[in-house]
DNA sequence: CTCCAGGTGCCGA
DNA sequence: TCGGCACATGGA
């Protein structure tokens, strides 16, 4: 099968992206003697990117398509980077990982993985979600070695519970699978929620998150902003809460924070919070 | 051992 | 509406 080269155009770096706590699937994987990352997206590949040189991401040639869409490399950077403030930390935020993209991610994916990660690191997200996938996702072999997708609502709904518990999920296991339950009897549209046509889907997506047991403000924003791409969302975690406070000198709390942080940085602030989140986690 | 992690639901004031 | 607390687990 052929490779594809794909020039980004503007400043993108792939091991950060993939690996700035959006995502959490992602192996490195050698293929015809080239470094790069490994995964399955959603029910998809498994696929094999890699970038070998700033405007050079290497590819197999069907899966041209599917990461382009995944990657955000349609997006454009300087005009998204402009609505940002240009305070300090902000700057210096950029300046670290200027190459950082929100993905576009499988609506599915994002809201179970983001439903096992409250009060969880990052790290840990990314076992607890390897688990989950080979225990219960399908199994797709790649240069002769195994890659799993994404359970399905329905492999996790049938798992039940008690199973879930079992991959070290504590009290989150009731969440995940009361959400994919849900995603398979029709209380959460799955299909529907992910089409994105009129303005009103954000705040229909929004809402139906909300109605599920173990998603709240957090972890809906997180689905709206890595697989709904509305990057107006701004999601505050405890690394996003401390910056607020110490370098912002914020002391609001809750929809009074949120408000603050969604007015100060403006329409794609959640674009800007994934920097910050990045740019902190690594260096503080 | 203690503290913390990309939180949420529920309770009482 | 708002603060306090329980909830599982593993890494630092």
């Amino acid at each position: 099968m052929g490779l594809s080269s794909i020039d980004p155009e503007h400043c993108f770096d792939l091991a950060e992206t993939l690996h700035s706590g959006q995502a959490f699937q992602w192996l490195p994987h050698r293929h015809e003697g080239i470094d790069g990352f490994a995964a399955c997206i959603g029910e998809l590949g498994p696929i094999w990117l890699a970038q070998p040189s700033a405007r050079q991401v290497l590819l197999r040639e069907t899966d041209e398509a599917l990461a382009r869409t995944y990657l955000g490399l349609d997006h454009d950077m300087p005009a998204i980077q402009r609505t940002f403030p240009a305070d300090d930390f902000m700057t210096s935020a950029l300046d670290f990982s200027p190459g950082l993209r929100i993905l576009r991610q499988p609506l599915w994916e994002c809201l179970a993985t983001f439903i096992t990660s409250s009060l969880k690191q990052v790290a840990h997200i990314s076992a607890i979600s390897l688990e989950l996938r080979r225990r219960f996702g399908e199994r797709r072999d790649f240069d002769g070695q195994p890659f799993f997708t994404y359970p399905s609502p329905a492999a996790l709904a049938d798992a039940g519970e008690e199973a879930l518990r079992d991959c070290a999920l504590g009290y989150r296991a009731k969440s995940l699978h009361r959400a994919a339950v849900a995603a398979v009897d029709g209380t959460f549209p799955l299909v529907d929620l992910e089409t994105r046509q009129s303005r009103e889907d954000h705040e229909r997506l929004r809402q139906a998150l909300l109605e599920l047991h173990g998603v709240g403000e957090k972890i809906a924003n997180c689905v709206l902003l890595f697989s709904g791409g509305y990057w107006e969302t701004f999601p505050i975690d405890v690394w996003i809460e401390r910056i607020l406070r110490t370098v912002y000198r914020k002391r609001l709390k809750g929809a009074r924070l949120q408000e603050w942080a969604n007015q100060y940085f403006g329409v794609n602030a959640g674009y800007a919070q994934q920097y910050l989140f990045h740019f902190a986690r690594k260096t503080l």
